[in-house]
DNA sequence: AACCGGGCCAACCGCATTCTA
DNA sequence: GTAGAATGCGGTTGGCCCGGT
């Protein structure tokens, strides 16, 4: 594949930061003529950048669309599931932040959450406990349990997303063979649910991406109230309370019951009740990963039946089969 | 006051992927 | 089918800022 003669070696191109001048002429020529071709747009706006350093300012900075500012508890939270998801796949990571660009996103994690996650005894690579904490089950008591199980939960993921990775291709290369057999659909309401709402204009994943990003709002269990006070320190817990109390009145469905389950019902049992019945607390926990699994499949499934008009591979006609986790998860169920 | 080290973040670099002729 | 061009993406760097000594 031919690599494209580099801009940055042309003559004479500013590099470095960008002035307000500069900032002005890039911005009044997108809003003006929108940013086309941006090898060309430079010349065009009278910059002496290249198209990519232009590209770059106007994405991670420019854009009018672009929230700035103190990551919410409720977006760090999404990072770290949707991390422990997908892995450094920022750019997907930054679809279901809106307003978040993938390089703020990215440095947010460098920074801060990589070292919250390590000082929990997590690999913030692997999300897998890591085996001077697991093994060291003295001293921090309970802290280890909690620790251990929210990590075993983020690499029981991992394993889905294995399966989901490779389901997910499957479906992009049918997707693509459908598009060239047959006439684009007509303009108006979408397949459903799945796909109209989650869609990003950078994705370039959809439908399976949006199932994922359901499924990474229900990891909320994945943190454990108490694992989550932990790392985050105690002035954070009301914060995190609050933002699920927010969630769900603006969303009380899915997403806000999860949180709520999460937060809320962990704050009123007393958020780091060290003091209750661990056994006790382990099998609401599995009751509620059981649970939080068959809805993901209920989800994919129905996801899957309403778009499944359009699909006609044999590939897709068990929908669940095509999420179906290797068997060492399946068997988990 | 000066120095130092770490945190932070915008921007760069180069490879990968997609598009197009 | 292939090569070149365009764009996307993730890792890394450079420089500013701030707190500690």
């Amino acid at each position: 594949m031919g690599r494209s003669p580099c801009c940055e070696k042309e003559a004479g191109l500013k590099k470095g930061p960008w002035t307000s001048e500069e900032d002005q002429k890039l911005l009044a020529f997108i809003e003006q003529h929108g940013h086309g071709c941006w090898r060309s747009l430079p010349a065009k706006a009278g910059l002496r950048r290249c198209g990519k350093s232009c590209r770059l300012r106007w994405t991670n900075y420019l854009r009018p669309d672009i929230k700035r500012g103190k990551f919410t508890l409720q977006e760090e939270q999404t990072i770290i599931q949707l991390h422990a998801l997908l892995g450094n796949r920022w750019s997907s990571i930054a679809t279901h932040l809106p307003k978040r660009t993938d390089n703020e996103i990215k440095n947010y994690w460098n920074t801060h959450l990589k070292k919250r996650l390590a000082k929990m005894g997590i690999d913030p690579v692997t999300h897998k406990a890591r085996a001077d904490v697991v093994g060291g089950s003295s001293g921090a008591g309970n802290n280890s349990g909690a620790r251990y199980r929210a990590a075993a939960h983020l690499s029981h993921t991992a394993q889905w997303e294995s399966a989901r990775l490779e389901a997910e291709a499957r479906l992009a290369r049918e997707a693509r063979l459908r598009a060239l057999s047959s006439p684009p659909p007509p303009p108006g309401p979408g397949p459903g649910p799945a796909f109209s709402g989650l869609e990003s204009p950078t994705s370039t994943l959809s439908f399976s991406e949006s199932v994922l990003f359901a499924s990474a709002a229900h990891d909320t269990h994945a943190l454990t109230p108490r694992a989550y006070a932990e790392a985050f320190g105690a002035e954070q817990q009301q914060r995190f309370a609050d933002t699920a109390a927010a969630a769900a009145d603006a969303a009380p469905g899915f997403l806000a019951g999860v949180l709520l389950g999460c937060s809320v019902a962990g704050a009123e049992k007393g958020f780091a009740a060290s003091s209750t019945d661990a056994s006790v607390c382990e099998q609401q926990q599995e009751e509620e990963d059981k649970g939080y699994w068959s809805s993901i499949l209920n989800m994919v499934n129905s996801s899957m039946s309403s778009s499944s008009s359009s699909l006609t591979s044999d590939a897709v006609t068990d929908p669940a089969a095509a999420y179906l986790p290797p068997a060492t998860a399946a068997a988990e169920f």
